[in-house]
RNA sequence: GCCCCCGUAGCUCAGGGGAUAGAGCACCGCCCUCCGGAGGCGGGAGCGCAGGUUCGAAUCCUGCCGGGGGCACCA
C-alpha cells in the first residue's frame, strides 16, 4: 500500500481536478485537529474564483474517501480534516511490520560520494572534527540502508608545506621516537614541537623548506620519512573511528596526496576549456556569480604564481575524479561552514568544465561548531583545542556512573558495553539532534540526561520495550497478522509509527538528521502515554497480541533509527 | 566595502506558507507510583525591529539592528 498521505492526496486531486478542473495538489499532512489535513481547496478556489469552503464541500463529496475514512470534515477557512477508519490505520501499521525497511519505499539507487571527517596528518583529530565525522557516518548509514552505493572519502589533509617542518622534525628525533609519539597518540606535541622549532630557528626553517622541495620531487628517502607520518597518524585515525563506531575504514583515506598526479592534466584541462586563464601570473578560474573585495569577480586558483598548486586545485582534481572515474551522480561534502563559499565554487567551476552536469548533483552538508559553556569554541584551559579523543572518554566516564546508578545489577561486561553505547550515542545524538547549521554547546550534563530529547531517554525507552518482551519470554510479536485498535492511545500510536517514512525519505535529501532526532523523541514520548495507559502483560487475546505487536514496531523503529544516527540500542540499560 | 549564515520562553533547542508557535531543563499547583517512574494533568512566560507578498508569515521578499563567518596564491 501506498503511503495513506499520498493515497489520499491522489483521491483529492482527482476530486479537484472533476470538480473545479484545476490541477490542484492538495498536500496531505499530518494535523492536531485531525489524524491527517488537507488544505488544497484555498489555492484552487482562488484559481477558480470560488468560496474555499464550499469548494472543499464539492469536492470531498465528489472524492472516493468512504474507504479511507471515518470522517471527513471541513473546518477553518477550508481546511479539509480527515480522520481515518480504525481498521485501514490497522492494516497499514501491519503491512508496515511485514515490509523491509520498515515500510520505507527506497528512491532509485545512485552512486554517492560522501565526504566527511578529513582529519590533518600529524595533528590531532579535536571537537570541530567530531561534526564532519559524526553527521558524514550518519549519512553513509542512511543512504546504504536505502541501498545507494555509497563510496565514502576521507579527504585527510596529507600534503603541503607543514611537511617539511614535519619531516625534519621526525628526524632530529628519529624514526623510533617519532613513531613511538606517533603510536601513543601524541599528535599535538609532535606537531607543537616541530612548530615551536619553525618559529624559533632560522637554520630549521631553511631545512623544512628544502625539504619540501624534495617532498615535491618524490626524493625516495622524503617519501618514506612523509609516509611513516601518514601511516602512524591513519593508524591513531582509525582508533578514534572505532571508539566512536563510525563505519570509515582504512580504505576510505583519499587525502590531499592522492591527486597530486592529476593536478596538471586539471589545469591543462581548464586552460582547453577556456575555463581558466592567467592574472598576476596565477592562473585562475572566475566562477559566474561570485565576487569579493570592491565587487571584484573572485578567482578560485588552479595554479599559483610559483607554478605550485593550492588546495583549490586539490578539491576540482577531487571533484572530477569522484564524477568522472568513480561515475558518482551525487556528492555529499560534509565540512564546516565557513567553507561555504570555497565549496559553492568548486562545484560551479565543476559545472562549467563540464563534470558537473545533470542528473549528477553536489551538496555542502555544512556544519556549525561545537562550543564550550561560555558560548566560544570550544577550548581547553590552556586555550588549546580540545582532542576528540578526551571528549569520548569524558562522556564514557560519565555514562558508566550514570548507568551504574540506573541498573547496578548488570553484570560488569554488560555495564562497560553499555556505559560505551550509552556515553557515545549521547555524544553523537547532542549533535545530530540539534540544526546541522548551527552551533552548539556542549553539555554532558544535558546530553547524558535520561530526561528530554536525548540518546540516553531513547535508549532507555527501548530498553523498556524490550524488557516487556523478556518478561513476557518471548522474543517480538513476529507472526501477528491482526492488529484491532481498541484504545485511543493505541490509535496515537498508529499514527506516529506511520510517519516513519515520511521522515526518513525527506531526511535523504536535506540531511537534516534533527529532524529523524525529533521524530524518535516524538514517538518515544507518544509511546509512554500508550504504555501508561495501555497494560500491555495484563491484557489478554487480541488486545494483548496489538499492544505486543505496537510495542515490537515501535523498538524496532527506534532501534533502526538510531542506528541510522550511529547509535547502539542495547537490550537493558 | 561585497557576500554567506544565524537572532524563537529565564536556559538549551524544535518548528521547511496553515488554525491557539511546541519540547526538555528550571519554577508553581494537583494526581498516580502499575509491565524497570522514560511518571500523568494543569499553570506562568517567547518569534530582534520595520515594511512587503498572501485568504493566511516564526517560515518567503526588502531594509535596518545585533552576533558569527568568508572574500588571490595557507588548508
Amino acid at each position: 500500500m501506498a503511503y495513506l498521505e499520498d493515497l489520499l492526496s491522489e483521491r483529492l486531486a482527482q476530486a479537484f481536478e472533476a470538480v473545479a478542473g484545476v490541477g490542484a495538489d492538495p498536500s496531505v499532512r499530518r494535523s492536531q485537529h485531525a489524524d491527517y489535513q488537507a488544505d488544497g481547496a484555498l489555492a484552487a478556489a482562488r484559481r477558480v474564483k470560488s468560496n474555499p469552503r464550499e469548494l472543499a464541500t464539492r469536492v470531498v463529496e465528489q472524492a472516493v474517501l468512504d474507504d479511507l475514512c471515518a470522517s471527513v470534515e471541513i473546518s477553518g477557512p477550508g481546511f479539509i480534516n480527515l480522520t481515518l477508519r480504525d481498521d485501514v490505520l490497522a492494516q497499514s501499521v501491519v503491512e508496515m511490520m511485514r515490509a523491509d525497511r520498515l515500510g520505507v519505499t527506497p528512491p532509485a539507487p545512485e552512486t554517492v560520494v560522501v565526504d566527511y571527517s578529513a582529519p590533518n596528518v600529524a595533528k590531532e583529530m579535536h571537537a570541530g572534527h567530531l561534526r564532519s565525522t559524526i553527521i558524514g557516518d550518519a549519512a553513509v548509514r542512511l543512504l546504504e540502508w536505502l541501498g545507494h552505493r555509497v563510496i565514502r572519502q576521507n579527504h585527510i589533509g596529507d600534503w603541503g608545506t607543514p611537511f617539511g617542518m614535519l619531516i625534519e622534525h621526525l628526524l632530529d628525533l628519529g624514526e623510533e621516537e617519532a613513531v613511538h609519539e606517533l603510536s601513543i597518540g601524541d599528535l599535538n606535541g609532535f606537531y607543537r614541537a616541530a612548530r615551536v622549532k619553525f618559529d624559533a630557528s632560522e637554520e630549521f626553517r631553511q631545512r623544512a623548506r628544502h625539504r619540501v622541495v624534495l617532498l615535491q620531487n618524490n626524493d625516495a628517502e622524503t617519501l618514506h620519512l612523509w609516509r611513516l607520518l601518514i601511516d602512524e597518524s591513519q593508524k591513531y585515525f582509525m582508533t578514534v573511528y572505532q571508539q566512536l563506531g563510525v563505519r570509515l575504514t582504512a580504505q576510505d583515506f583519499a587525502g590531499e596526496s592522492a591527486y597530486n598526479d592529476e593536478l596538471a592534466s586539471v589545469a591543462a584541462e581548464l586552460v582547453s576549456l577556456g575555463v581558466a586563464k592567467d592574472s598576476d601570473g596565477a592562473l585562475c578560474v572566475f566562477p559566474n556569480g561570485f565576487t569579493g573585495r570592491d565587487g571584484e569577480p573572485l578567482p578560485l586558483i588552479v595554479q599559483k604564481s610559483d607554478g605550485g598548486y593550492g588546495y583549490a586545485s586539490t578539491d576540482l582534481a577531487a571533484i572530477r575524479h569522484r564524477l568522472r572515474d568513480l561515475g558518482a551522480t551525487r556528492l555529499l561534502y560534509v565540512v564546516g561552514s565557513p567553507q561555504h563559499q570555497h565549496l559553492e565554487m568548486v562545484f560551479q567551476v565543476a559545472r562549467e568544465a563540464g563534470w558537473l552536469v545533470c542528473p549528477a548533483t553536489a551538496q555542502h552538508i555544512g556544519h556549525g561548531s561545537v562550543l564550550g559553556k561560555d558560548g566560544k569554541m570550544l577550548r581547553s584551559r590552556a586555550g588549546e583545542s580540545v582532542r576528540l579523543i578526551d571528549l569520548i572518554e569524558e562522556a564514557v566516564t560519565r555514562a558508566t556512573a550514570a548507568v551504574v546508578d540506573k541498573n547496578p545489577d548488570l553484570d560488569e561486561a554488560t555495564q562497560v558495553a553499555v556505559a560505551r553505547a550509552v556515553g557515545i550515542g549521547a555524544l553523537k545524538y547532542a549533535d545530530l539532534s540539534t540544526d546541522r547549521g548551527k552551533d552548539y554547546v556542549l553539555d554532558y550534563d544535558r546530553m547524558l540526561s535520561f530526561d528530554g530529547n536525548t540518546a540516553p531517554y531513547l535508549q532507555y525507552a527501548h530498553a523498556r520495550i524490550r524488557s516487556i518482551f523478556r518478561r513476557a519470554g518471548i522474543e517480538s510479536s513476529d507472526g501477528i497478522d491482526r492488529v484491532m485498535l481498541s484504545a485511543a492511545a493505541e490509535r496515537a500510536l498508529v499514527l506516529a509509527l506511520l510517519d516513519f517514512p515520511g521522515v526518513i525519505l525527506e531526511i535523504e535529501q536535506s540531511m537534516q538528521f534533527n529532524r529523524l532526532a525529533a521524530y524518535l523523541f516524538s514517538l518515544a514520548t507518544t509511546f509512554t502515554g500508550f504504555y501508561e495507559r495501555c497494560p500491555v502483560l495484563k491484557s489478554q487475546g487480541q488486545v494483548r497480541d496489538t499492544r505486543l505487536a505496537l510495542c515490537d514496531l515501535t523498538a524496532r523503529i527506534l532501534a533502526s533509527g538510531l542506528d541510522l544516527l550511529g547509535i547502539e540500542a542495547p537490550e537493558q540499560l
